[in-house]
DNA sequence: CTGAAAGCGCTTACAG
DNA sequence: CTGAAAGCGCTTACAG
């Protein structure tokens, strides 16, 4: 099947294109797309301009083969859920200036299972999981992170009567996520906690966090974030 | 920023290893990922085999540089509505045996800009995008049809009661939304339309539709579904 | 600060 | 039916 009828050579530029009409080399080139160190100015500029004038824009594919696709993958189990649409708002918008995106997955219903849906974004090389709601174990959880970069939100789902207070917490979250994720993203998970402390729940959850992490040899990564829980 | 500290060599078993594994050919392993013609069974039993054994799972973007990614991209403008996640488990249940993946994008409120997204998802290799309820102008639909299968669903926005039967076009729709980007997917659009004869509206949609399709030299594409509107 | 060359892991003609 | 080799468009050491 799905033999290529190719009507119209969708000739994109590349980025070699761009190193010609801006006299430069393509690493050159490839510095200035990754915003690389070490790149003079003018240099800088003059490849920023070719870029805009080709209408250049990088393919992923090609860019995931050795370095990231600047994408992240939320996988949510259940798309209608109000609550997940505002952690994302909340994501996508630390998100504005970067060259990430978010390609979402869904594992709700008919969709594929949510092991499933993770190993399809590990095999997408995205660059970074961001589980909400998740019910998986967190051994399974452990195993990721040893993949990908994760963070997990709402883990553990919380009762429907919370969700007000959930949507605090990830607001905070989203910072947290990106923060993680873009910065030194490797092999971190963050769990969101909160204030609450007469929580024993908590503290159990808490707990079995710590030790999976340390079990899987990523201790010092540890993080715990408490927010607090304001009414409404 | 992101530097990586790549604290466990993630050697992912690639497809020269199976090829090793299996006594063949890194080209014969690739066929039969592809699920090529011919490949002998034998061959390809062999090559399943080592696949399993080593847990072989191939990169989407190693493939999507000179092939596909596998990946459809949903663009959603609002992520809580219930109609479109009817719609993503129809195109999911069709997707099921595939190696096909849904990774969603949605635009609604701080989200990117629809457009945008869709930029995102060509720059990221998706092998067909499917709008779900868009509110983009024809001419930059057609715009998008000419780099990338694409498909409308719900284009132009019911009012809300009629949710339940748009749920019921657009299970059909699901399939031929997989129909289309499968098998012959270039530069194919296909409109959703509804048996309602009395709607003018409707009438005037599909005009302005194949007016489009002709004008962007893809007359030939032209594909109006009518389903019939059930109650309930 | 800048560039030439190798390499990422597939797919794609092209031979045989 | 099977395989060797080139190539996709970037990024990554390595020189200069």
């Amino acid at each position: 099947m799905a033999e290529a009828k190719p009507e119209k050579k969708n000739d994109r530029v590349t980025i070699r294109e761009v190193a010609e009409d801006a006299g430069v080399s393509v690493a050159a080139v490839s510095k200035v797309l990754r915003e690389a160190y070490g790149v003079s100015e003018s240099l800088r500029n003059r490849v920023r301009a070719s870029m805009n004038k080709l209408n250049y824009r990088p393919p992923a594919s090609a860019r995931g083969m050795r370095g990231q696709t600047y994408t992240l993958g939320p996988v949510l189990p259940d798309i209608r859920n109000p609550f997940f649409a505002d952690i994302l708002a909340g994501v996508n918008s630390a998100l504005e200036r970067t060259q990430y995106q978010l390609m979402m997955g869904t594992s709700h219903s008919q969709g594929p299972a949510e092991e499933a849906l993770v190993e399809a974004m590990i095999d997408r090389q995205m660059d970074g999981i961001i589980m909400i709601g998740t019910t998986e174990y967190m051994d399974r959880l452990g195993n990721i992170a040893k993949q990908k970069p994760l963070v997990t939100i709402g883990h553990h789902a919380e009762t429907s009567q919370l969700f007000d207070t959930v949507n605090n917490d990830d607001q905070l979250g989203a910072r947290l996520v990106v923060k993680h994720l873009l910065a030194n993203g490797f092999r971190n998970i963050a769990m969101l906690s909160s204030a609450s402390t007469t929580s024993t729940i908590l503290a159990e959850r808490e707990l079995g966090y710590r030790r999976e992490m340390i079990e899987n040899g990523v201790g010092e990564n540890i993080n715990i974030i408490r927010a607090p829980q304001t009414l409404r």
